[in-house]
DNA sequence: CGCGTAACCA
């Protein structure tokens, strides 16, 4: 380490408490860190200092996400060699936290430096930082090398090697990969644990997550506020809002509700089950609120049918200091736009979005747009855009188009978004019964015929659509025509009644949405027993009067059924929300929250 | 030391 001058050695306290100051107060302020920088080289604590430069660079990583990493790798280029192991580690670290791949890349070509100097030796802390880079990465092959080298380095047995392999394989996407790595360590710590729940919980396993949560119970290993996320996102994401609440009083139990993490997939977990004021009320209690805070909650209402105030949370945010929106806030904005018929809306924050925020639209946001073009019925603005646009379409865009051609009747646009479909998705069942209910519609059955044909020349099956309701500790599943319930008669009584008595309301059933394997003459009936109608009957003579009534359905709530409850709620008076496969819907008096566009 | 939240369609 080079030697200090005179008055560095007096100064350096002084700085280095300077520092500390602006870190415990939680001060991100640059600019008071450039003054004190300034004041320091003036007075003789040389940049050149090995000890100021570890001192301020560990304090630019600290700084709250994203750091300002040229910066600090200014500072760094500018440190005598040899470079003390910790400042290495210290902007590795800063390089794995930050969320962009071009970061990751920066870790790693770091490391590599620091191998070809051949003056300092990674050590313990130095691989845990890289494989964090190297699973954001996700580059299982570079992972697996970066690995083998901790083995021959002799780090192989202690458990941070294992679990941070373990995470680069969950982070892939590869879950076997993960399970056997956690399958094969022989001590399995919380965090072994926490990985392999989060790999299932994010990789569209939640119920195989929740099972391994069972098995960690069994094993008497305590959850913490990771394993806390993980398993509500998980619940959020399969809509089990009994599990998930059971999980809340736990995190009560526990004094982990203080954990913004944690607060935060709580209130996403409550808005992705339909309950709209309890989100809203954790919200308004949380105190300290982030971005993701904000985001969650304007995501939330947009997927509920709330854009209108959705938009005006993003307002309140806005001129909130010191909140930034970032991509996925738009997202949720878009969202709200397109599913609300706002077009013009859509377009200015859109504008806004690239020019006030600089954030480079997406594959996502673009998908918002002709998301909002498409079903606003303008399908042909839709297609412009799709040709215009600087991205690739992706199988999500044609989807999106495929769907507004379908809703308003564009049989040509939407075998052309077809075409693209198959070729980029083959075996997606989905897209058949679309265009299929499309030609229905137009009673064009022998185009109807066609594309059954091709369902099964393609060993195409569609998802049977099914309910399910709670009563109780219970959960009732109900498919299409279901008549396997104990108190199937009751039910289908009630269903009878229900339909007369919405005839009277002006009720007509609309028999062009049926999917095609059900014969013309059953149409009508086949109308009545869709799952969430006899769902919403068994409610109504299985709760009381006026108590609310929640549906988790796993299709799209048809046409027909939409306006049947919408009277259903009116008739009965009787609160019910619908989650979707996709959104959810309030229906309240007669009327539904998405203002039948959606 | 290593594990954490929010995202376009259906």
């Amino acid at each position: 380490m080079p030697p200090c001058s005179e008055t560095s050695v007096l100064l350096l306290p002084m700085v280095e408490r300077c520092i500390t100051l602006l870190q415990t107060h939680g001060v991100s302020s640059l600019t008071k860190l450039r003054q004190i920088h300034a004041f320091s080289i003036r007075h003789g604590v040389s940049i050149s200092d090995a000890e100021m430069g570890k001192h301020l660079i560990f304090y630019l990583v600290s700084l709250p996400s994203p750091p300002p990493m040229s910066y600090a790798h200014k500072v760094f280029s500018k440190i005598e060699k040899p470079i003390n192991i910790f400042v290495w580690n210290t902007l590795i670290r800063g390089y794995a936290e930050c969320s962009s791949n071009y970061a990751s890349v920066s870790a790693v070509s770091l490391y590599r430096e620091m191998k070809v100097s051949g003056l300092v030796e990674p050590d313990t802390h130095t691989y845990p930082f890289l494989l964090k880079a190297v699973a954001k990465m996700a580059d299982v092959r570079l992972g697996e090398t970066i690995h083998s080298v901790v083995i021959r380095s002799g780090f192989g047995s202690l458990i941070f090697a294992q679990n941070s392999l373990l995470h680069l394989y969950a982070n892939c996407g590869d879950l076997s990969g993960a399970y056997k790595v956690f399958d094969k360590m022989p001590e399995k710590d919380l965090v072994a644990w926490n990985s392999v729940i989060n790999g299932f919980a994010e990789n569209g396993k939640p119920n195989e997550a929740l099972a391994l949560y069972t098995e960690m119970n069994s094993k008497g290993i305590k959850p913490d506020g990771f394993t806390i996320v993980s398993l509500l996102s998980a619940c959020a994401k399969i809509g089990a809002l009994t599990l998930g609440k059971r999980i809340h009083v736990y995190m009560i139990k526990m004094g982990l509700t203080r954990n913004l993490h944690s607060r935060n997939v709580l209130l996403d977990l409550y808005a992705r089950c339909g309950r709209v004021k309890e989100a809203k009320r954790l919200f308004d209690e949380m105190v300290d609120k982030n971005s993701v805070s904000w985001t969650s909650l304007i995501v939330g209402l947009a997927v509920n049918g709330f854009g209108k105030e959705a938009i005006e949370l993003f307002r309140d945010m806005e001129s909130k200091e010191g909140l930034v929106p970032c991509e996925i806030t738009f997202v949720g904005i878009l969202y709200a736009c397109s599913h609300c018929g706002m077009v013009k809306e859509g377009f200015e924050y859109f504008r806004r979005m690239r020019e006030e925020y600089k954030i480079e639209p997406r594959i996502e946001h673009f998908g918002c747009m002709v998301d909002l073009l498409a079903r606003a019925g303008q399908v042909k603005e839709a297609y412009e855009y799709i040709m215009k646009m600087p991205l690739q379409p992706n199988v999500v865009i044609w989807r999106t188009l495929l769907g507004g051609c379908t809703v308003h009747g564009d049989a040509e646009l939407a075998e052309y978004a077809r075409l693209q479909i198959l070729q980029l998705e083959p075996n997606h069942s989905g897209d058949y019964v679309l265009l299929s209910n499309m030609y229905a519609s137009e009673q064009r059955w022998s185009d109807v015929q066609k594309i059954r044909k091709q369902m099964l020349r393609d060993g195409v099956r569609k998802v049977p659509g099914h309910s399910l309701v709670e009563v109780g500790n219970r959960v009732h599943e109900f498919l299409m025509g279901d008549k396997s319930h104990p108190q199937s008669e009751e039910i289908y009584a009630k269903l009878k009644e229900m339909t007369d008595k919405l005839r009277l309301q002006g009720y007509v059933p609309q028999i062009s949405n049926v999917y095609v394997d059900v014969e013309e003459e059953e149409k009508e009936n086949a109308l009545v027993y869709h799952s969430e109608k006899i769902a919403i009957a068994f409610m109504l003579i299985s709760t009381p009067e006026r108590s609310p009534i929640r549906v988790v359905k796993n299709l799209r709530v048809c046409a027909d059924c939409h306006s049947a409850i919408k009277l259903v709620s009116k008739v009965y008076n009787r609160e019910i929300v619908v989650r979707d496969r996709s959104r959810f819907h309030h229906f309240k008096n007669g009327s539904c929250s998405c203002q039948d566009y959606w």
